[in-house]
DNA sequence: CATTACCTTTACGTAAAGGTAAACCTCGCA
DNA sequence: TGCGAGGTTTACCTTTACGTAAAGGTAATG
């Protein structure tokens, strides 16, 4: 069973060492982002069996690290992602949580073009005083 | 002597607690920065007395934070910012430094983008549920 | 003079995000 | 059958970026 009975767009799934090399981090990353309650693939025997859905909680976490985000705000980002229903008083902390994460993406825009000016500058001093040498 | 002789655009100084009240850090972190390399202070005695060099570079370590940088990496924009000459090797490197680093930013505009994107995706999925409990 | 407020140093603690090592299972196959 | 490739767990180690006492100097204020 499982096997693809009405091939729901991806019953595909991936071993560690599969998932390791695509995103060039290490087994010991992967389990650890387990361990964290952030991925949970399936088990046969010992061997974890890891799902798109895994996989693409991967994404979602590499890509907020790279934008300096915490491990627990990763998470946040991935149950925003869920589809996991939720009552009223929930579903309206998650558009407050949303609102948030917003205003932080604005500001790290903010910085991110800042700090571009400044590295033209710096670049520019640096060819000022290649310059001079010659 | 130092008492703004030709007034030289700044010759302001600051308090520990006073740079520690606009940035809305603490004290510690202040002298953290400090044995890190990154602030250099001059002494009244045993008191610490910033400049506004000391202050740029706060701003830079903090807006570095933001995105991510680590301190070691906001070390590196401070050393970008300082004026301080240099053989042709070292400018180069410098150079070289700035083009990563730009590399980076544009990777992590990137990535801003995308999860804007998924925060929209994710505030409609949660405006949808709001709707059908209505 | 004593208190209060602010500064200092030294030193140990800690959470986050993994690295690394040791030792074991188990599957396929020559 | 035995061995290697790839999987697993447990457990301790490390770095980063500070937090948090403990213990005390200094200066104004009542």
């Amino acid at each position: 069973m499982s096997r693809c009975p009405h091939t729901h767009a991806s019953a595909r799934t991936y071993g560690i060492a599969e998932l390791a090399q695509e995103f060039e981090i290490t087994h010991r990353t992967i389990r650890f982002y387990e361990e964290q309650g952030m991925l949970c693939p399936q088990r046969r025997g010992q061997e974890r069996i890891y799902s798109s859905k895994d996989r693409v909680a991967l994404i979602l976490i590499l890509r907020g690290k790279r934008i300096g985000f915490s491990l627990a705000e990763c998470k946040e980002l991935i149950e925003l992602y869920d589809p996991h229903g939720g009552n009223q008083v929930q579903l309206n902390s998650m558009l407050q949580k949303i609102y948030e994460r917003r205003l932080q993406l604005e500001q790290q825009l903010l910085d991110i073009t800042q700090m571009q000016l400044e590295l033209d500058a710096a670049e520019q001093r640096c060819l000022a005083a290649l310059d001079k040498i010659d």
